[in-house]
DNA sequence: CTTCAGACCTGGTGGC
DNA sequence: TGCCACCAGGTCTGAA
């Protein structure tokens, strides 16, 4: 389900409902997502106070003090679902339980937190605060796509010697973090770089032009909520809107959105996943 | 080291 | 309606 303008939309519901309050309690309604999860993560964040919600990648980080931190990813089909809070910050409806709510998190105020997720293929684990960018599963990460350290130079340094097709060099969350197959296909639309070019037979000139490209379509999405094609949606059950905006993914045989081409979007599977693009405009 | 198929898991869709 | 094949916003693992 989420790439990073869905995790980022959920981070910010997340932070409105709990940021500055008390982890009263954690309800494990199974003991493993993809893994297992630890059992001691409920005695470690029980009495703890969230002072900070972020976002590394696709993944979703909740700073406990003391000195904990949880660290959640969505995998395909995860959701986080918190109950309605009105103006006086009273819930309003007693939250209701789902089929796949695995872990529900219990705060202040009688806030809940829901973590759902049908294909059980995201992941919850707690480590020490000044751990967590050392994380195993964060180590490796790469720039966040949105921050000053991806640029030209550095992409253009990353892809030089590589023979993969860029629509896999941009997958490849060591390279750039949090892109997934929607963004992806997306930007190299707009950038009119051809999915199976080789990443290292790229022109520095259309990298550079690339990298606005993947900006602007992840801030746009992340204002419009994110894209709710199945799974995704906001922390108050309210569909994300960006897919409204698509103009390659999913839209095989459709025509070209290019101005002035007459193409029409292809489906291709590169390692294993469909690329959508459109060979006329895309080189 | 790079690259890629396979695995994990559930649910929705479309064809017969 | 039922059954089945195929598809899905991810990413780790192991093999070549």
């Amino acid at each position: 389900m989420p790439e990073l303008p869905e995790v980022e939309t959920v981070k910010s519901g997340l932070e409105a409902a709990i940021l500055g309050r008390r982890l009263t309690d954690v309800d494990l309604q199974r003991p493993d997502l993809r893994w297992p999860i630890p059992p001691d993560l409920p005695d470690r964040a029980r009495g703890t106070k969230v002072v900070q919600v972020r976002r590394r990648s696709k993944y979703l980080i909740i700073n406990l003090e003391p000195v904990e931190s949880l660290i959640l990813h969505l995998g395909m089909s995860g959701r986080i679902r918190i109950d309605k809070i009105d103006i006086s910050g009273a819930v309003l409806p007693a939250s209701q339980s789902e089929k796949h709510d695995h872990v529900v998190f219990k705060f202040s105020g009688g806030v809940e937190v829901r973590f759902n997720d049908a294909r059980r293929f995201g992941m919850l684990d707690i480590a020490k605060t000044v751990d967590v960018d050392d994380h195993p599963l964060l180590r490796h990460i790469g720039p966040e796509p949105l921050g000053n350290s991806f640029n030209a130079t550095y992409l253009g340094d990353r892809l030089e010697s590589s023979r993969t097709p860029i629509k896999a060099a941009l997958l490849d969350q060591r390279i750039v973090a949090g892109l997934g197959n929607i963004y992806v296909n997306e930007a190299l639309w707009r950038a009119g770089i051809s999915p199976t070019r080789k990443a290292g037979r790229i022109s520095s000139r259309r990298l550079d032009q690339l990298i606005p490209h993947i900006r602007d379509v992840l801030r746009e999405a992340i204002q419009a909520g994110g894209s709710s094609l199945r799974d995704h949606r906001q922390t108050s059950g309210e569909l994300g809107y960006f897919q409204h905006t698509f103009r390659v993914y999913d839209r095989e045989g459709s025509p070209c959105r290019t101005e002035g081409c007459d193409g029409v979007i292809r489906r291709i599977v590169q390692s294993g996943r469909s690329t959508f693009y459109c060979a006329k405009c895309q080189r």
